[in-house]
DNA sequence: TTTAGCACTCATGTATCGAGAGTGCTAAAA
DNA sequence: TTTTAGCACTCTCGATACATGAGTGCTAAA
């Protein structure tokens, strides 16, 4: 509810930046002297005192300044910030250095991560791109030493997965490549269900077994977090004075590298539509208690209905979301740009 | 010099035993109680004091205990510690962990680092397998939609790269399985020396592109760290009680996270033959500063003149070094097993 | 409705002090 | 010659006390 007077609004706002400029509780007298307020700090203190009641600021201790609540942070992130893009010039040097890299979906990543952890000073994570519903462009099987098949898969959306295969006895590689070429024509285009079925109707051992794990390696690929996970500026969290207590810095980076607490994370957030496509999560929500004093930004990108990944930010809960926000819109719409032009026709 | 006399040496182990154990300096009259010793306190202190001349012990201040020094450590992992190899039920739990996992590399790896990591306490770190000498064992060529061609290289030693290649007119599948097969007769079992040299020699403009592009891509391979970086446990490190001084993880993870700094590190330690094939750096060892209150222990594994990786645990100087020693031992051990049966004839 | 003024609160920094752990040294004991 | 008991000394750590100052809430005047 938004029973906030404009000059209310006002004051939350600059609390915000201030303290997240600052790192301090920010007091009525600086808050007036550092911009150049109308109203005298007595007024200021008279309106800080009713955010304060309305939940959005409170005081670490009665003689100190005001610092935004997490519910503070919501609304200004809500209704206060307003739609910010990232500078053009920051915007040109990103995409440079994605054009530099090389054409590659682990380096694009590899680079993401490094990106969106040096532009918002705090951890990044970017999940490996995978096809909403894997489907079979092509399987091959390559025999290496010994009774060992190494078999490739390369999913629609140009996943590629690989896999180790041990026969009961050795093949030929020209065996080998025909039993691919067949099931290359069966299979094609198919996804983990139908190669599923097409098992039963196969009698040589051979080919029931690669379609099996064939199968088997799709399925997996069908989780949003089969591949792998990229992350990088996870030691720029520890240079922010909330990190220097102890236990916070260990809770949440323990949070970080589980896949499992991702997991969950991801599927409740970037797996559901949200204005802009991105999710902001202050303070854990309620929900994940380890990212108590965090907040974490994320989006989807990728080709919906195609093939989607997710990336996002790990930080204080002070956290100039501003800039964080756009930096992750942007390298998602990026990413997602480079995804598209790769697959579209 | 080992110019210590017997029970200076003992005293030195048991300084690290119990300082490693209680995380606090240690003096002379706790040590003479919780070892039964036989000699009074004021013997005990003597030597203390004899050991701290010599470099091996030193007193954060004047009225503490000792604590070891880096060179009292580095004496007591070379002359005092003697080898310890894993219990025999961590060792079949860790096996079993191992035949659990999908037979992958990627698995076994992801795996590999969360034992170390779970074992030891610490921060570890597995880089992928990658021959030793890049060859090309087989060459795909896979059209996706648009002039898009995705190019999966297998490599002896199966390690897979792929890439993607924009070609100035689209070309169809036939055609580019047909260049496929060409190009795998010609340069099958050769290096990027010779696949350079081989571009020279071709006419056709796809398949030099293909050609310079596979060259390309098996020279990024012959870096030790092309590949990907597996880690885990970082935030096991943020409990450890010399890393709640902010600056000290700060410095040590951000070293952890970079791949420049691995590369140099490793490059340094793990490519020169060690007894063991074990390499403990100790505190930096006066060339890494950022890992001044950090040891490592590192350890190359794989198939030599094949394929190898290299893996190892980032902790806290006072570090349980017999017990970290032998697991990151066994570990690299299995995984060397592991990978020789799969390349293995 | 705003603001000047003022008494009040409380974290922070500094100084002091006692307790306790540990040391180094000396002189006696082995 | 080596070991050990004894003792004075040092230095950290925790508690207490106190001054400082930033910031507040309230009241009364503008």
């Amino acid at each position: 509810m938004s029973n906030l007077t404009e000059r209310q609004k006002l004051i939350l706002a600059l609390v915000v930046r201030e303290y997240v400029d600052s790192t301090q509780p920010v007091g009525s007298k600086r808050l007036v002297e550092a911009y150049n307020l109308d109203f005298s700090s007595a007024t200021i203190r008279n309106e800080m005192a009713a955010l304060t009641d309305g939940g959005y600021l409170q005081q670490p201790h009665t003689s100190a300044g005001r610092a935004p609540t997490e519910e503070g942070y919501r609304f200004f992130v809500s209704q206060l910030m307003g739609q910010t893009i990232l500078p053009e010039q920051t915007q040109r040097t990103i995409q440079h250095q994605f054009y530099q890299a090389r054409h590659d979906f682990d380096q694009w990543m590899r680079l993401a991560a490094s990106i969106l952890a040096r532009q918002s000073q705090g951890a990044s994570l970017v999940t490996s791109l995978h096809p909403e519903h894997a489907r079979l462009k092509h399987l091959e099987l390559i025999a290496t030493r010994g009774r060992q098949v190494l078999m490739v898969l390369v999913l629609e959306g140009g996943e590629v997965r690989q896999q180790m295969l041990a026969l009961a006895e050795p093949v030929s590689q020209e065996k080998l490549s025909q039993v691919a070429g067949w099931l290359n024509e069966v299979a094609q285009g198919q996804d983990a269900g139908y190669i599923s079925d097409t098992i039963a109707q196969r009698t040589d051992a051979l080919e029931q077994d690669i379609l099996r794990l064939a199968a088997d390696e799709m399925e997996q690929s069908d989780s949003l977090l089969a591949g792998e996970i990229y992350r990088d500026g996870i030691s720029n969290v520890l240079a922010e004075p909330e990190f220097a207590e102890p236990g916070v810095a260990h809770r949440a980076l323990r949070f970080w590298e589980q896949r499992g607490h991702l997991e969950d994370l991801l599927s409740q957030t970037v797996m559901v539509p949200s204005s802009g496509g991105i999710h902001v999560l202050i303070g854990g929500e309620g929900t994940w208690e380890d990212l108590s004093e965090c907040s974490v930004v994320l989006s989807r990108y990728g080709v919906p209905g195609v093939a989607t990944g997710a990336l996002g930010v790990l930080g204080p809960t002070r956290m100039p979301y501003a800039h964080t926000i756009s930096t992750v819109q942007f390298v998602a719409g990026l990413l997602s740009d480079l995804v598209g032009e790769t697959l579209a026709e």
